[in-house]
DNA sequence: ATAAATGCCGTACCATGGTACGGGGTCAAG
DNA sequence: CTTGACCCCGTACCATGGTACGGCATTTAT
């Protein structure tokens, strides 16, 4: 059984947001028996699926729906979940590949030619 | 010439948008001889400019030294601030890389066995 | 000439994902 | 028996990148 405080460190965040995560309904806030709060392996897991769901790239609020996808076993939904994630990611690839290629592009030949306008910024359009 | 609305046009932005970047003082406000503000090419030029970086990006706080960096002809920070958001950029996109292929991997367990707990949801540890 | 569309300006508000603060309570060690 | 380290709660604040609103002046089209 854990506090607050452990469980914040033991998922290496703040105390302050598993507060604010349960305010976002994604984490229960167990009932105070006398004050202090007492949590357990349940939330531990819950708090790392937050972090981990974060790291592929979902919202709070998507992360929101998954949870309550683990209560109605909904594989459809999360499939589409899921696919929607995995394209809107291919396409921010897809950009900062480019932004990353073109600005690569532009420190070469800016380091080549150390005179006259600077390309990267002549290729904004300065 | 052209007025803020024009201008915001041109570029495909808000007029409040453009209000939003005379505010940062990424583009200057131009004297209103009589009420109503002029704008020329150069204008439009640096607000295509900023729209530009930000999609390579930068900050609007990175994209505001980079204009300053135009007045100086700083090429050795201009290739500063390049360098530091390529690497910037190849983190993100190794990140989502990452994100991208472990979904993917859940997407397509999920879809072989549709009964038992959602692999895609376990994955993350709920 | 008049009504609709713009412009100007200041200020407020939005979403997202937190972070901080202040006042109070409880608990254990020194 | 007091100091320090937690806890609780509510509320305010932060950065980022805008978006909206309201009141008033001007401009443009009919």
């Amino acid at each position: 059984m854990l506090t607050i405080g452990k469980l914040a460190a033991a998922c290496d965040v703040g105390v302050e947001t598993v507060r604010f995560y349960q305010r976002k309904g994604l984490l229960e806030t167990p009932s105070s028996e006398g004050g202090v709060r007492h949590y357990g392996n349940e939330d531990v897991r819950r708090l790392r699926f937050i972090r981990k769901a974060q790291a592929a790239g979902f919202s709070l609020a998507e992360i929101g729906e998954l949870i309550g996808l683990d209560a109605s076993h909904d594989h459809t939904r999360a499939r589409e979940l899921a696919r929607t994630r995995i394209e809107a990611l291919e396409v921010r690839i897809r950009e900062l590949q480019q932004a990353r290629d073109s600005l690569r592009q532009l420190a070469a030949e800016c380091e080549a030619d150390d005179s006259g306008p600077c390309p990267i910024l002549e290729s904004f359009g300065v």
